[in-house]
DNA sequence: ACACTGACCTGCGAGC
DNA sequence: TGCTCGCAGGTCAGTG
């Protein structure tokens, strides 16, 4: 399940493997992953270089020489660097046939990730709604405090919002409130500016931290084949039975539709 | 404006 | 064994 830092760690990957290489051909095999245009997309990819590798929230970005492709690998979308003795396999649903004969592929069984063509000058800062990136100083106390005593939904709910913060799923936001001691179900207009500042710091700090992890293995991706982003993150609460800290049963509850994770001895 | 629900999709595990 | 059912996940359209 990418989120932010998995998505990184798949641009970072991916920039080292594709940097200057120029597009020959395309193929999409499932239209609705490209907004069901298949024409325009592959009319406007081909002959086009990887220039430069972006990341806004949890989509990747290429810039190329005349337009920008978008990509979300929402739960299960996987890019590969393949050669050029490569066969399309069951769940490829797109693939980009490289100048230099290597083939760029797409799988996601799930067929959820979706690709757009933008223009080179699409302004960022409104895609898709998204809000502001972790690691901007704009995500602080203050914008976090002021946010949460207008809204009265979950604190789970505002961090996966992406127009409140961009990049943040459910393992990272289970995560966060573990380390902010706050509980997943706990109303927004019910926190302190500490508890505020502890959200933007925690954040901050658990990606990095994740982000940092995923990094130790691009290494190993590049000997390999794939590029899975696929970093090792120890949790704290999500998907666990028991409290790492104090031992307790963790709980397990659906919070705008997710499953969220909490130790009720820890978190409050 | 905000809040909530269902659709999208497929593999897998649980229960019958 | 073989079937059905529900869950997992992120985003967005639709509804209240």
């Amino acid at each position: 399940m990418p989120e932010l830092p998995e998505v990184e760690t798949v641009v970072k990957t991916l920039e080292v493997m594709l940097q200057d290489a120029q597009i020959k051909d395309v193929h999409v095999f499932y239209p609705p992953i490209v907004g069901g245009k298949v024409d325009e997309f592959e009319t406007a990819l081909k002959n086009q270089h990887f220039n430069e590798f972006k990341r806004r929230g949890k989509y990747l970005l290429f810039y190329m020489d005349d337009v920008l492709l978008s990509a979300h690998l929402r739960m299960e979308g996987k890019f590969f660097v393949e050669d050029s003795s490569y066969t399309k396999k069951k769940h490829d649903h797109v693939i980009f046939d490289l100048v230099d004969g290597r083939r760029l592929v797409y799988s996601d069984f799930r067929k959820f990730g979706r690709m757009e063509v933008l223009q080179k000058d699409f302004d960022l800062e409104t895609f898709h709604q998204l809000g502001v990136e972790p690691f901007d100083d704009r995500f602080n106390e203050a914008y976090v405090y002021n946010v949460c005593k207008n809204r009265k939904v979950p604190l789970k709910t505002l961090l996966l919002d992406q127009s409140f913060v961009a990049g943040i799923g459910n393992i990272y936001a289970d995560e966060i409130l573990f380390a902010c001691k706050l509980r997943p179900g706990r109303s927004c207009n019910r926190i302190t500016h500490k508890d505020a500042s502890n959200i933007a710091m925690h954040t901050k700090r658990i990606l990095q931290e994740a982000i940092l992890a995923g990094g130790t293995t691009i290494r190993t991706y590049e000997s390999a084949k794939g590029v899975h982003g696929r970093f090792q993150l120890s949790c704290m609460v999500h998907g666990l039975k028991e409290c790492k800290q104090c031992g307790s049963t963790i709980h397990v509850k659906r919070i705008g539709g997710r499953s969220s994770y909490y130790c009720p001895h820890c978190q409050k």
